[in-house]
Order: structure tokens, then C-alpha cells, then sequence
DNA sequence: ACGGGGATCGGCT
DNA sequence: GCCGATCCCCGTA
């Protein structure tokens, strides 16, 4: 085959060595999560065991109230029901034939939640280029609709309890210090695009689209 | 490097 | 019917 050792070798192959970040986590502002999960690790066993592993690169805050951009902004629906359940779950959507992750916060009835917009590949790599069908790391987790693609996610991931290490779930990861860290608007939406609710690691290569200058 | 346009389809009005 | 919390490609420079 292509290169390294087999994944089951791999030391960093062992789930344990990622322990999910637990509830109360969630439970709060969706900006200070977005912001807190910068240098986390999002954590995806796939169905024949392999892990897959990314660190937080880029994240975006969507909040229950004033925000005309988030999904729940007028109420539930079929599709955004996971974000009026409990914190900790995922919000998995498609838009454009892709998909997006997102993580609920805030408690039971409260709808908000933290786009995961781009990760860096730690573990799987080879993995996530063949779901890809792209070996290039600048295309491969930086923008919500690829790094789904990367790591299998799509609806049947909606609702997921992200504090299980079952099939998938967020482990912490280093402390960013805030001097590392940019915030913008968000990307892509197109009603209060103003609100600076984009977070994103200044310095890596792996975000959707560069801090602009400034 | 940057910007515009098209693909594409589920969810909602 | 309309409209994206997107991505990719192809123009220009």
C-alpha cells in the first residue's frame, strides 16, 4: 500500500486517548463555545473501526435569539428539531448536496449551536483523502461542506450525543491563547452578516479563507 | 490572488 | 416554486 504504519499500529489510533468533553460544556453561550472549541479535537469512528481525528481550526456561533441567519430563527421544524434538544448533540443538515456540522449549546429549548467550519487532519489522514478523492491538505477539512465529506458525516449523524466516544464525538485539546485567535463575520450567510461570530485560528493553514487584514 | 457563475437538491413558503 | 450556514472551476491580473 501507500505509506506509514497500519492505523491499528498507529498509537494515536486509541480512542481512549481522546476523552469526549462532557456535557456542562455545552451548556453555555454559543460564542464562548465557538470560541473554547478552537484547538479542540473533533473524534469520528468510522463503521469498519477506523478513527479519524482533526483539530478545530474555525468555528462560527449561531445564537437562539437576534440572529436571523440561524435555521431555528422562526421556530422548529423537522429539519432543526436537534437544535432544540438537549447541549452536547449534533446538528447535521445538507445545503447544496453537502452537509454541516454543527454543535448544540445552551439548554433544552434554547436553540443555538457552534458551526464547525474547518479542522486540521491529525489521524486517518489516508482515510480522509479517499472520501475526499483529494490528497490536497489545503482542500481537504478547511470549509463545513468538506471536512463533513472527510469524515463521513452526513444526516444520520443528526442528533448524535457528541459526549459519547461512540461514532463521534470532541475531546479537548491544547489551550488557545487569545492573541492566536481572529474573529470575523460569518461566512456565506446573507442576513446578519455584520455579527462577528467567526472565530478562527490566525495562524493555521487549515481555515476556510485567510483573517482579512487589517 | 481574487471574483463571478453554475451545479444541485432538500426544506420550506 | 424559491432559496441557501457550499464547493469547484474558469475567467482576469
Amino acid at each position: 500500500m501507500a505509506s506509514g504504519r497500519p492505523a491499528a499500529e498507529d498509537p494515536r489510533n486509541d480512542p481512549s486517548l481522546y476523552p469526549p468533553i462532557p456535557r456542562p460544556y455545552y451548556d453555555r453561550d454559543p460564542i464562548v463555545v465557538a470560541r473554547s472549541l478552537l484547538g479542540a479535537l473533533l473524534c469520528r469512528r468510522l463503521e469498519d473501526g477506523t478513527l479519524l481525528v482533526g483539530r478545530i481550526t474555525e468555528t462560527e456561533a449561531y445564537l437562539a435569539r437576534g440572529d436571523s441567519a440561524n435555521h431555528a430563527h422562526r421556530g422548529q421544524t423537522p429539519r432543526n428539531r436537534s437544535m432544540f434538544g438537549p447541549p452536547g448533540h449534533a446538528y447535521v443538515y445538507a445545503i447544496h448536496s453537502r452537509h454541516c456540522l454543527n454543535v448544540v449549546t445552551e439548554p433544552i429549548g434554547t436553540p443555538s449551536a457552534v458551526l464547525i467550519r474547518a479542522v486540521e487532519p491529525l489521524v486517518g489522514v489516508e482515510q480522509m483523502c479517499r472520501l475526499r478523492c483529494t490528497a490536497d491538505p489545503t482542500k481537504l477539512t478547511t470549509g463545513p461542506g468538506r471536512l463533513c465529506e472527510a469524515f463521513a458525516i452526513d444526516r444520520r449523524l443528526d442528533g448524535e450525543d457528541l459526549t459519547r466516544p461512540l461514532r463521534l464525538w470532541l475531546a479537548a485539546g491544547e489551550q488557545i491563547p487569545a492573541q492566536a485567535v481572529a474573529c470575523t463575520p460569518r461566512i456565506g450567510v446573507t442576513s446578519a452578516k455584520e455579527l462577528p461570530l467567526r472565530f478562527l485560528l490566525r495562524d493555521s493553514r487549515f481555515v476556510s479563507r485567510r483573517a482579512p487584514r487589517r
